[in-house]
RNA sequence: GCAGCCGUAGCUCAAUUGGAUAGAGCGUUGGCCUCCGAAGCCAAAGGUUAUGGGUUCGACCCCCGUCGGCUGCACCA
């Protein structure tokens, strides 16, 4: 039980105590203190009951604190409560009682005080679910990393998690990705990587058959196909391996007069896109052929990529899993009246779901199958819920997806509880990724840094950094720490900022080894690992058998900060919030690295005092490599 | 037009969901390596929390208005 636990139980007993009853539904909560001038933990619950009784907060708290002293469970844990401010009650742990959690945070070594729910849940967690054909670019971070940290923490806390990457390997694109492929392939580039060249014949398509069939004149089309092209390449300048000529060649060439010969050409080449996607869909054998292919390669491609960030799916069903049960889920949707025709357009009536009885969605029916008869996201998204609540088994569902997609999902809310299914279904937004411009970066024009890019250049500055800091390291062992160290920096960056703001990529922010960075958390560790080393002590052995005893103030600070690391964990969740722990993290470090300037280890004197100090140090090295391992960061034994 | 998100130090971001004197990093200024790793520590300066009202013991947080930014709103996913 957390400090605070113990507090609470302790405070629920004094409230049932007093001779006037609780309010319906009232549970008393203790917090840490805002201010360690005011103790460890604090309760506001005189001044919310106050205002409730419309009594005095000063006068309640008084009556609750005899209450909280009549009781014997308090005194070995705090000096009496103090009364402060409009009602505040105060607790200051005492010395002795945070030796004693100390030693129990010592002697859970895996679990560092963090419960386990007797009755776990099963919950099914979509992320990162990045689009074939399309390259991951750091925009995707934000779904990869918050929803592999979630994954993380949601185990360790004991639900049952089922990560699921649902795959864009179907749809619309393809018939640009095959008409590329068909007509632009560079065998030698499919040989050398073929990803960035699946990538490119794409983005050649998809530029060239970007028009707008209301387009009038070659010139309007110049001017918008210029204006694709100059986003495109703006993507690849500062990139590792790029010649600044050659793109300067390809946009001349790309933006050359534009005669109507090529406005036609353009018109006739969307067309062709279209006409490969036709074939695709209704089964013609090379298309299909083809579009295997591309999903293989680019899933080989994004296997890499999850390798190195270190993040595990349970299951990658893409889109194209769940094409054969499309049909029928409509057919059922029709059949229960959960669907209706909608507004004609060029004599072709679509199907919708419409909320007329639900104010914010009467305005915006949910499409389930285009005027055409082709069905769309929506109807996969019902498609792949059925799946993983009927044969997964979920009792919930969390997606891990961009903010501007919101609407989706409380349409897809609506319809399931429409269908009368009982799970619910939690859509956890996140801000969007900016370009220089402030807006969105956006992968069919191939703005913004490639992913790859971005890991690449996060190791080359760790890199760096560890030649001038341990140039006689073995090239192995420096091969290894540069990854976890790169890769570390550019998760933390991501993951230590509330999850719905959004921000301009910027290099610097992703790549800062300086102040509350990844590296900075992971520099403390790698401090008391050196301690260790230095005292020719082994760090994961029990502690020894002198009794701990706090005596200096840096020392106190640090044990208290210790025994918040359990109370920490569960509020990851309570609104999908990974910055709570990575902000945790952040000031434990800080915590041990103030104690360390203050409070030498190895040379304390014997007994207590130093088994003290060693058990402060083994158990912060322990819960920085849990909590960062809960942000899915490792840790570097030297640095 | 309707809906959602947002506006906090020069810059980038926090703030335990209504609690006490709004905190960090970067940058700026000044200290600290004969001492367990200076990717560090200690200290200073920097704020009318966009703005005007309201609710109450108490508001960055809740309510109403205004200004500004971003996003979504039927045949892309």
């Amino acid at each position: 039980m957390t400090i605070a636990q113990q507090l609470q139980a302790i405070l629920q007993r004094a409230l049932q105590s007093l001779p006037e009853p609780l309010l319906e539904g009232f549970t008393a909560t203790v917090s840490p203190a805002a201010d360690s001038r005011f103790g460890d933990y604090q309760a506001n619950a005189a001044m919310t009951l106050a205002k409730a009784r419309r009594t005095n907060p000063r006068a309640l708290a008084a009556q609750i604190v005899a209450a909280l002293q009549a009781d014997a469970a308090l005194e070995p844990i705090s000096q009496p409560p103090e009364i402060a401010g409009a009602g505040f009650i105060n607790f200051r742990l005492k010395p002795e009682f945070l030796a004693r959690e100390l030693a129990a945070l010592d002697a859970d070594p895996e679990r560092l005080g963090v419960g386990q729910p007797a009755h776990p849940h099963r919950v099914v967690i979509d992320f990162s679910g990045p689009n074939i054909a399309k390259p991951m670019h750091v925009g995707h971070l934000r779904s990869t990393i918050i929803g592999d940290c979630l994954a993380r923490v949601a185990r360790f806390v004991g639900y049952s998690v089922v990560t699921d990457n649902h795959l864009g390997d179907w749809g619309t694109q393809f018939g640009k990705v095959i008409y590329g492929w068909k007509n632009f392939l560079n065998s030698a580039g499919l040989a050398a990587d073929p990803l960035e060249e699946l990538v490119r014949v794409y983005q050649l398509a998809s530029s060239l058959a970007d028009t707008n069939p209301s387009l009038e004149t070659a010139q309007q089309l110049a001017d918008l196909r210029a204006a694709a092209v100059d986003d495109m390449l703006k993507s690849f300048h500062g990139q590792p391996g790029v010649d600044a000529a050659a793109l300067e060649k390809m946009r001349v060439e790309a933006t050359a007069v534009i005669t109507e010969a090529d406005r036609k050409q353009t018109l006739e080449i969307a067309n062709a896109c279209r006409a490969e996607l036709a074939k695709l869909q209704s089964g013609d054998p090379e298309n299909v052929a083809i579009w295997q292919q591309c999903v293989d390669l680019s899933r080989a491609g994004l296997d890499k990529i999850y390798h190195r960030l270190g993040i595990h799916f349970d299951y990658q069903y893409g889109e194209s899993f769940f094409n054969s049960k499309l049909a029928p889920l409509v057919v059922r949707l029709e059949k229960t009246g959960v669907a209706q025709p909608g507004e004609e357009r060029d004599g072709k009536r679509p199907l919708v779901v419409q909320f007329p009885d639900d104010p914010k969605l009467a305005e915006s029916p949910a499409m389930i199958r285009k005027g055409d008869g082709a069905f769309n996201y929506a109807t996969t998204d019902i498609a792949t819920y059925e799946q993983r609540v009927n044969e997964i088994g979920a009792d919930a569902l969390w997606y891990v997806v961009g903010a501007p997609q919101s609407l989706h999902f409380e349409q897809q809310n609506a319809i399931v509880r429409r269908m009368g299914y009982l799970v619910p279904l939690t859509h956890i937004p996140f801000g969007s990724v900016l370009g220089e411009d402030r807006k969105m970066l956006s992968t069919r024009k191939g703005t913004g840094a490639s992913l790859r890019g971005l890991l690449d250049e996060a190791e080359e500055r760790a890199r760096a950094i560890v030649e001038e800091k341990n140039a006689g390291m073995p090239a192995d062992e420096k091969a290894e720490i540069t990854r976890v160290i790169g890769v570390g920096a550019v998760k933390y960056a991501e993951l230590s900022q509330h999850r719905l703001t959004d921000y301009v990529f910027s290099w610097d922010r992703m790549l800062s080894f300086q102040g509350n960075t990844a590296p900075y958390l992971q520099n403390a560790y790698v401090r008391i690992r050196s301690i260790f080393r230095r005292g020719e002590l082994d760090p994961e052995a029990p502690g020894g058998t002198a009794p701990l005893a706090l005596s200096e103030p840096a020392e106190r600070e640090l044990a208290r900060k210790l025994a918040q690391f359990a109370e920490t964990v569960p509020t990851v969740l309570e609104d999908f919030r990974p910055n709570l722990l990575a902000n945790y993290l952040y000031e434990l470090a800080g915590t041990f690295h103030s104690f360390f300037e203050a409070c030498p280890v190895l040379k304390a004197e014997e007994g207590t005092p130093r088994e003290t100090r060693l058990t402060l140090c083994r158990v912060t090295m322990r819960t920085l490599r849990v909590g960062l391992g809960l942000l899915g960061i490792e840790v570097p034994e030297r640095m």
